[in-house]
DNA sequence: AGCACGCCGACT
DNA sequence: GTCGGCGTGCTC
């Protein structure tokens, strides 16, 4: 027999299909990866078909070995493969990648034993303690210890020294059993909550299980119960012998929800996201595919899980960027959702308050459910949304970061002994340096970004690369020693309340106090035991859960994603805006969101204010279509990077001529096709150009094909060409 | 990705 | 004369 293999080497000319002989000895199917010979050297690699005769002209080699006792991609999952490597241009390998935990390839899995110390069988402890010597004091101290339950190796080891383990097992009184760990990863479990349902959340689970539509938009604001639908969903599920998989933004964003899922399910759990070590996931991995975990729950990465009978697929948050890989291989989750969904018969839910355009469209035109939620449970009010007018601040001569309005409410928050958050906006900006006299902006040699002040060591950072430079007396072109800082940043604000709040207790939460694995947990759960009145934070705080005490909401600088250059960015303001009005008032207080803004009549907070999603979906999906946005268009962006910046230009120049001439055959697929240096010309001293598309819908997958066809038929010697869908920033 | 083959400069 | 630089080509 032959078997396909796709050898585990990540470059275009390789990503093909190689045929070899199966070993008759050797049982070989598809999905098993195998190690083979390849050239003069070995490689892992994947069997992805078996046949029974090939068309090659050389002679085929044999495959060496099968690496695993199980077969690691199944039968989906090579379905999955093509249709992705397809779709979005990427090599068959690197999609096969993201199927198995990295920690499988290259022979690194090794799994941990631990030894388990027992009395040996048919030895008592007294029988032991009299034949020991009476000195013998650690090993007596271990028989003690383990009595008749036993225990690790370890914990004797440390506490009575390895060496007296030993010599009781040479001695015959104890056995040594290796045991395979699991290194499952520490979940807090919440009590489960018997939640009956309300009437209308039981109407969304009828709908979703047997509803009309397959795929199913469960929109209701923060609050409205939407992970006890989810749970009642897929104990449904499980209960019939399928298997689920929960897909939330960031899984350390949301150990509440672990929690729950841990509670209700128990060991049928397992969860899968880049907080876990590559042990930890491998292991979490192995239990799902083979059976012993049946709900998968994760980031976007476990829409992978390796699940067979997949009864329902749940994209939480929906909206949430995160479902969007940005680097090699790019995907979009939703589209893989969609995939496993139809392969399996299954539903799949979309859960959001704020559901992105595409979706929500989608689902007002029928394509898929629509399942609102009006109320939210315990009948807990919305909180007021109030806008303050930062421009007429400054007018009446306050130009500092808080408003009139939020220092008073601050202040009144603090008498009242309740809690504030306070949300800095800096999506896209930063505290960069800039020069009063000549406006000269502190920049990366490298990267060509404006670089960000630290205070804490104070330096400037550059957020792309992380390079750190000495901050200038003097200003480097013009000489001027008056060298000034922009925008504010979390700890500019804590500054400030500290100023003018004395003795007020702040929390702050942003890249520089959450790089410790755990800290992000830490600061949410010391500010919800109330050990402070105020959290500061940047986007990080906008994920948070509930804090019962929390009545005030500051919003700085809301406007500042509106001037982001990126067609997303109202949606994204909306976005942000109404979830950072759910963390206001949650429990049995009225909550008081204030927004600061310089734009105060922008139709985005106009809707928000007033919660108000469907007529802000009507409005901008005006705008898109106007303007040939998505969804009405697809955009594509070409991303050429190089080392030599000549050959980045020339490369760019070439692919753009051969992509115009296409679209002189073809002008009504293109709305626009433009060649530029990208926003940030330069990362890790590569050199970027772009050639930036709009297709019109109709034929958009042949266009797209098209574009593929022209990129990858261009030798690419010295550089990288990247064809990306949507892209989510433009850097 | 690796690894060999191959065709030019500087060296004990 | 040789050692070794890394350009180019190939892998079932």
């Amino acid at each position: 027999m032959i078997a396909e293999v796709i050898v585990d080497i990540s470059t275009s000319e390789i990503d093909k299909i190689f045929d070899y002989e199966i070993p008759l000895s050797m049982a070989i199917s598809a999905g098993d990866r195998v190690k083979v010979p390849f050239g003069r050297q070995k490689t892992e690699g994947f069997v992805v078909r078996v046949k029974e005769s090939s068309d090659c002209k050389y002679e085929l080699k044999p495959i060496l070995a099968k690496l695993d006792d199980f077969t690691a991609v199944l039968p989906e999952m090579i379905s999955l493969m093509w249709e992705m490597s397809e779709k979005n241009n990427l090599r068959l390998v690197d999609v096969l990648r993201l199927f198995i935990p990295a920690m499988m390839r290259g022979g690194r899995v090794r799994e941990i034993k631990r030894h388990f110390v027992t009395l040996k069988e048919g030895v008592t402890q007294e029988e032991a303690l009299s034949s020991l010597k009476p000195n013998a004091i650690n090993q007596r101290a271990i028989i003690a210890e383990i009595g008749k339950s036993g225990e690790w190796a370890s914990v004797l080891g440390e506490k009575f020294g390895f060496s007296a383990i030993s010599a009781l097992a040479e001695k015959g009184f104890v056995s040594i059993k290796d045991v395979t760990k699991r290194r499952a990863p520490i979940l807090k479990s919440v009590p489960d909550k018997i939640v009956t349902l309300s009437e209308e959340q039981k109407a969304a689970v009828e709908r979703i299980m047997r509803g009309e539509k397959s795929e199913n938009l469960l929109f209701g604001v923060t609050g409205s119960g939407k992970t006890e639908i989810y749970l009642s969903c897929i104990g449904e599920v499980i209960a019939a012998g399928k298997t689920a998989i929960m897909l939330v933004p960031e899984i350390s964003l949301t150990p509440q929800m672990m929690g729950r899922f841990r509670a209700r399910f128990g060991d049928k759990v397992a969860v899968l996201h880049s907080g876990l070590s590559d042990g930890e996931r491998y292991d979490e991995w192995l239990r799902l595919l083979r059976g012993d975990a049946v709900i998968a729950v994760g980031a976007r990465s476990a829409v992978f899980a390796p699940l067979k009978n997949i009864g329902i697929i749940i994209i939480d948050e929906e909206h949430d960027g995160s479902y969007v890989s940005e680097n090699n291989p790019r995907y979009v989750t939703h589209e893989v959702a969609a995939f496993r969904r139809a392969f399996n018969g299954a539903k799949l839910v979309l859960g959001s308050a704020t559901p992105s355009l595409e979706t929500y469209k989608r689902a007002i035109e029928g394509e898929i459910g629509l399942i609102p939620l009006r109320n939210r449970v315990q009948s807990k009010k919305m909180p007021t949304v109030e806008i303050v007018d930062m421009c007429a601040e400054i007018r009446s001569g306050n130009n500092g970061i808080l408003s009139a309005r939020l220092e008073e409410e601050i202040g009144r928050t603090l008498k009242e002994k309740n809690q504030s958050m306070i949300f800095i906006n800096r999506r896209g900006f930063a505290s960069f340096m800039i020069c009063k006299k000549c406006g000269k902006v502190m920049k990366c040699e490298d990267c060509d970004v404006s670089l960000t002040w630290h205070k804490s060591d104070n330096l400037l950072k550059c957020h792309y690369c992380g390079k750190p430079y000495v901050v200038p007396d003097r200003c480097p072109a013009c000489g001027e020693s008056d060298m000034r800082l922009g925008r504010v940043g979390t700890e500019k604000v804590q500054e400030v309340l500290e100023k003018k709040f004395p003795g007020v207790r702040i929390l702050r939460m942003d890249k520089d106090t959450t790089r410790r694995k755990g800290s992000y947990d830490e600061i949410l759960s010391a500010f919800r035991m109330g050990e402070a009145d105020i959290l500061v934070g940047t986007q990080m705080i906008v994920k948070g859960h509930d804090f019962p005490n929390v009545t005030l909401v500051g919003i700085l600088d809301a406007d500042m994603s509106l001037y982001y250059e990126d067609y997303h960015s109202a949606e994204r303001t909306f976005q942000l805006v109404t979830q950072m009005s759910g963390r206001a008032g949650r429990a049995d207080k009225d909550g008081l969101v204030i927004l600061q803004t310089y734009s105060p009549r922008h139709y985005v907070f106009a809707f928000s204010k007033d919660n108000d999603y469907p007529s802000f979906y009507r409005k901008e999906i005006n705008v898109r279509e106007v303007t040939n946005f998505p969804p009405f268009t697809k955009i594509v962006r070409v991303l050429v990077v190089s080392e030599d910046e000549e050959r980045a230009l020339e490369l760019t120049k070439k692919i753009l001529f051969k992509i115009r001439d296409y679209q002189k055959a073809n002008e009504k697929d293109f709305v626009q096709v433009a060649g530029m240096k990208s926003p940030v010309k330069r990362i890790e001293n590569k050199f970027r150009y772009q050639i930036l598309m709009r297709l019109t819908r109709q034929r958009e997958d042949a266009t797209l094909q098209k574009i593929y066809e022209i990129v990858n038929a261009e030798d690419k010697k010295g550089a990288q060409v990247f064809v990306e869908i949507n892209p989510q920033n433009m850097n």
